[in-house]
DNA sequence: CAAAACCGCAACCAAAGGGTTGCACCATTC
DNA sequence: GAATGGTGCAACCCTTTGGTTGCGGTTTTG
């Protein structure tokens, strides 16, 4: 039968920039702090880090591109906005996987047991 | 009440590694072609791939690294496996985080209707 | 046993990543 | 209007990463 949600080339292309933005600790934690304490500027969320303002903000730009965050000036803050779409699409893409290696044991059971 | 899932710093040094090694073209399409195709060996993986059968071989001992893929040696090749397991965690992280972001609205939400 | 196939190891290279410091620039506040 | 607080930008540094080439070693195969 035909896989309407198989992975193409362009999805995988797609997936990897946003598992390498979630790949790396302080970017994780910072996630972590905008999911849980809601909008914060930089000099407030690099409070709790032990890197310098600069090195968060270089995170949290890492963080938008891959479309995880978004940012909006406030007065003279920048206030830094969690995004949840896209880690939805992360999911989903695990997901893929997952089914895919279970469709290919199925395949293997059946053929073994024929 | 308590929150027994809470994402912990232990957690977030765990996790990044393991979404690290997603965040790449190359590997993601390995993963994608030993979760449907099944063990390979090095060079008839490489074979799909524009890189060199060592560079291929580099990225595999970084998905292995993450617990994402094993290999055996069988004879004069070398069987690379892909392994779920890992794949579930970071499935389960990701559930976290949304879960983490759901609860906040909550909180938010029912904090502007009191 | 000689040739071919499969792999490991090492050296090397260019580019990207994560981090810092220093300074200039608005917006607030006193 | 002067000091302060929050950012932005640029230069610079070291390490990691993704990739290559070259070569030697070990199973298969003819």
């Amino acid at each position: 039968m035909s896989r309407p949600e198989a992975i193409t080339p362009a999805k995988v292309r797609d997936a990897a920039p946003l598992f390498a933005a979630l790949g790396d600790a302080t970017r994780l934690g910072l996630l972590v702090s905008l999911c849980s304490g809601g909008p914060v500027s930089v000099t407030r969320l690099s409070a709790t880090f032990e890197v310098s303002r600069q090195a968060i903000t270089k995170h949290l730009e890492v963080l938008a591109e891959a479309g995880l965050v978004r940012s909006s000036r406030q007065g003279r803050e920048r206030i830094w906005t969690f995004e949840p779409r896209r880690l939805d699409d992360a999911h989903h893409y695990l997901e893929r996987l997952s089914r895919q290696w279970d469709d290919a044991l199925g395949r293997l059971k059946a053929f073994v047991e024929r």
